[in-house]
DNA sequence: GTTTCTATCCTTACGTTGTAAGGTTGTGAT
DNA sequence: ATCACAACCTTACAACGTAAGGATAGAAAC
């Protein structure tokens, strides 16, 4: 509402400006020039700020004072508007160096993948869509892939390796997605309403873990991402001496 | 349009037989009366054979013989059309036993979600929504944990079982759903034609490790999958040890 | 048998979505 | 000065979820 009242402003200012004496400087000093970059930034600005739902074209139009169809000049479609976004998502994880030792090397890509896409909730939903990847999506594995290689994982070691990190990766931040609470308080609060709906021992080791785990002090769900994280990095250097 | 005009003509039947002398055995016989259970199974359904951004509330009610609207009597929005339908789908995975060897049920009920994700694939995508788990979810949940306890599995332990291991089911469904192939062939034709877009030595280890292994005769990634799960079974039981 | 109730289904309508088609305008090259 | 073109706007459409209220048929009550 805010926001639109701001628009009908902005517009109005443009059509006073093209009516008087001094039309163009001032015209572009307000609105400069959309490009590409500026139209990806800002939808994923506004994906992370009101949700992805909220994405459509008329309201990003709106966040740049543009009108919807103005933004066909530099995307093709939402389906292409939203590859973009998901490769700016990409460019964000930490690449790792060949030079590293492989285990720190993917301990610390794993662990700035999922701040990234925990970061960016809406990102993990969107890769479902089967589109081919962008540059920096393919940088990122590319990277990725090196550094296995140049530690001594066979060819078909890497491609295991990268199979079971990726997959753990992304399954872990869909899973914190989905958790419908994320700090401790949360978790006590959706956890006692669930308890109240159920047959108290219809499902008595769900709530061995929900009172005896999750429940304790000090429990965080991110935790838990470590320590799966090393228990898979111990495997894969056993599957690197192997190959 | 097919079934557009399908729709008519039963429309018609039932104006018809409502005027007429025998309206009601009839009706109830061309269309039996809907109930919630088979307004999800359509659903999912419909889903599956013409993806997820085909099943609106409108052709869904069309497979059915039935205006939109009168789906709002089954399911209260279309959002509890869809938990409903992702609680089906869990229905599907085959539930472990407490008396089971513990690394036998795990991996039987890996591959059994990995096959029902893979089978609804709009599933996974589902299920960021982050709305309250259907009771087949909680079901499955349960038993799983009840397998891991009855195995030796400490509380703190089978928490991070299960969480590695859903994240893992979870995450390769996702990848293997994202992948533009399924076939070998799909594969071959989709790297093909990758590596004419792309600057040859751009990306070298991704070039490698589609030339030495992705195309390699005999690959598929579904096998990535249980080389994966035996390497996180084996770890898990490190863990078991331990505990 | 008539009436009444209620669950089921339908009709109409509204606001929102992505985007096709074509019009306008400011800017840089000729 | 003209002209072409890129950037932006206006209008319009079909499809979406669903709110509001009307129709109907089968069971229940009398």
């Amino acid at each position: 509402m805010v926001a639109l009242q701001c628009k009908i402003v902005k517009r109005e200012m443009v059509n006073m400006e093209s009516t008087m004496t001094k039309p163009s400087s001032r015209k572009t000093e307000t609105r400069p020039r959309l490009n590409r970059q500026i139209v990806l930034q800002t939808a994923l600005e506004l994906a992370d700020r009101d949700g992805i739902d909220a994405l459509t074209m008329r309201k990003l139009a709106q966040e740049l004072a543009v009108e919807a169809m103005s933004l066909y000049h530099h995307v093709a479609n939402k389906v292409e508007l939203l590859d973009g976004m998901i490769d700016l998502v990409f460019a964000q994880i930490d690449l790792p160096t060949p030079q590293e030792n492989w285990k720190v090397a993917m301990r610390d890509r794993a662990i700035s993948a999922l701040k990234v896409l925990i970061a960016h909730p809406w990102a993990v939903g969107l890769m479902e869509s089967g589109t081919a990847p962008g540059p920096a999506n393919l940088r990122h594995h590319n990277s990725v892939l090196a550094c296995l290689r140049a530690n001594g994982f066979s060819v078909a070691a890497t491609a295991h390796a990268y199979s079971l990190l990726d997959s753990y990766i992304y399954g872990f931040a869909l899973g914190q997605i989905n958790l419908p609470f994320q700090t401790a308080d949360q978790a006590a609060e959706v956890l006692e309403t669930m308890m109240v709906h159920m047959t108290p021992s219809e499902y008595p080791f769900l709530m061995e873990i929900a009172l005896e785990h999750v429940l304790k002090p000090g429990y965080s769900y991110a935790n838990e991402f470590e320590i799966g994280l090393e228990l898979i990095l111990e495997g894969l250097e056993r599957l690197r001496a192997n190959s």
